[in-house]
DNA sequence: TAACTATAGTTGTCTATACCAGATAAACCG
DNA sequence: CGGTTTATCTGGTATAGACAACTATAGTTA
């Protein structure tokens, strides 16, 4: 059995985490089963219960585990394949899916913000914004139309290059602003002239319309995209917690 | 200000917990603001830091405020008009969006399992099902035709005036099972003759379509809900996290 | 036999303390 | 004046121990 590191710089909590993770995965145990008790890893590893207690929580809250009060830890019943499409960008979506991911870009300027926008951006109306339109691509196959609203007060300098290249890695590697959380507003629709033309469908088509509103780790509004996905070929999976 | 009551059966984390809500809510804590420190909390209720950190974790988790090492706990920017269709009965959604639901039943019968809903639901092949087909309305129209699948192993003795009366009461109240989380799978399509005739809407009008599978405590499936929506008059609002 | 009662196991809550690591500003020094 | 050190804030990790509340079982009693 290997054992915990107590010099190690990754936290005590999180190896135990990582060691009961494997435990699972491996299928030493197995869903239904019970854990050691909490006093019992305590005293294998040597450490204090709680500290056992923060590891098992962060897995309980993963839903990896669930406990039971005055009867034990158990691992849940076997998770179905991942959804994870929670907070993606395309890119990721479709990479995850196993397929190529591309984008073209067909629109790329500054406006004033709708009174909608500001709102959803937490700005002032008619404050400067950045519209990018996009074509995303899977295997070179439109899938979706897409419009990214970016408050330019707070991304500044904000170019085509850097848009064609990565945004996302622009964003956080260079500002070093970090996406964290957002809201989705998922509604089906009929198509319009533009969605039809860059998506090649036709005009009795539905189209899978999402607007993501994404904001950083101190809850600042970052972004609006809004999505046009051809119905026939994407679908949003989301897991749903408590 | 409220003090702590340490004799209270609720827990004193979960006091602390409410009372920080409270102060944001009210506006006397403003987003963006930096919280008193976990010491001088620990300090004016005389209780244990440790505790304190209980709290502001599970608020945390919740997205009210988050911590920055070495700085402090803020509180998090204003959140968007809450979401929170998450996991929630059609009867408690249109509640809470301020609408009259009711339902009319179509159908009840138990069926074979097809092997994707065996798979859905972690049963065999052909195993026992109730397949139960609703109407749901809102203020009296007609917003989605829905179809339940739950194992009859799983739920014994399940009748039409049980589903008629309320499903999950039952479940929840008489079998004691609650449901703890689940995934969705949402997508746009075109109506096919049962959904026109129930929905009341044109050949050319949009569905949409929402599957979710929901799992109880301890990750067991527990139903298969599959849902068409009229398009004109529902969305969907999910919020993500991390 | 049936009902109650210890008892020992579990997780849940809480304490008091300690040290680490990141951030900040005051104090210091060249 | 400008850069560096130091002290002191902050949250992050970890400990050892205590008692409460809940569950299950074994044993006892009526």
């Amino acid at each position: 059995m290997g054992m915990i590191d107590k010099q190690s710089p990754v936290p005590i909590y999180h190896q135990l985490e990582e060691k009961i993770k494997k435990r699972i995965e491996t299928g030493e145990l197995m869903p239904g089963d019970a854990l050691p008790s909490e006093r019992e890893y305590a005293e294998q590893f040597e450490i204090s219960r709680m500290t056992v207690r923060q590891a098992i929580t962060n897995l309980v809250n993963e839903r990896f585990l669930h406990r039971v009060k005055g009867k034990g830890t158990f691992v849940m019943e076997k998770k179905m394949e991942q959804p994870l499409h929670g907070l993606t960008s395309f890119t990721e979506d479709m990479k995850a899916r196993g397929l190529q991911p591309s984008s073209s870009l067909i629109h790329f300027e500054i406006i004033p913000a709708s009174s909608d926008l500001a709102d959803k951006l937490g700005i002032n109306e008619h404050g400067p914004v950045y519209e990018i339109k996009r074509i995303r691509l899977a295997e070179g196959i439109p899938m979706a139309l897409e419009r990214t609203y970016i408050s330019a007060n707070l991304v500044q300098g904000l170019t085509e290059d850097i848009v064609k290249d990565s945004l996302y890695a622009y964003v956080e590697n260079v500002l070093n602003l970090k996406i964290e959380s957002g809201i989705q507003v998922i509604e089906a629709s009929t198509s319009n002239a533009e969605e039809r033309k860059y998506l090649e469908i036709a005009e009795a088509d539905p189209i899978l319309l999402m607007e993501r509103t994404s904001s950083l780790e101190d809850g600042t509004r970052f972004e609006v995209v809004k999505s046009s996905y051809r119905a026939d070929r994407y679908k949003f999976m989301i897991d749903l917690k408590r």
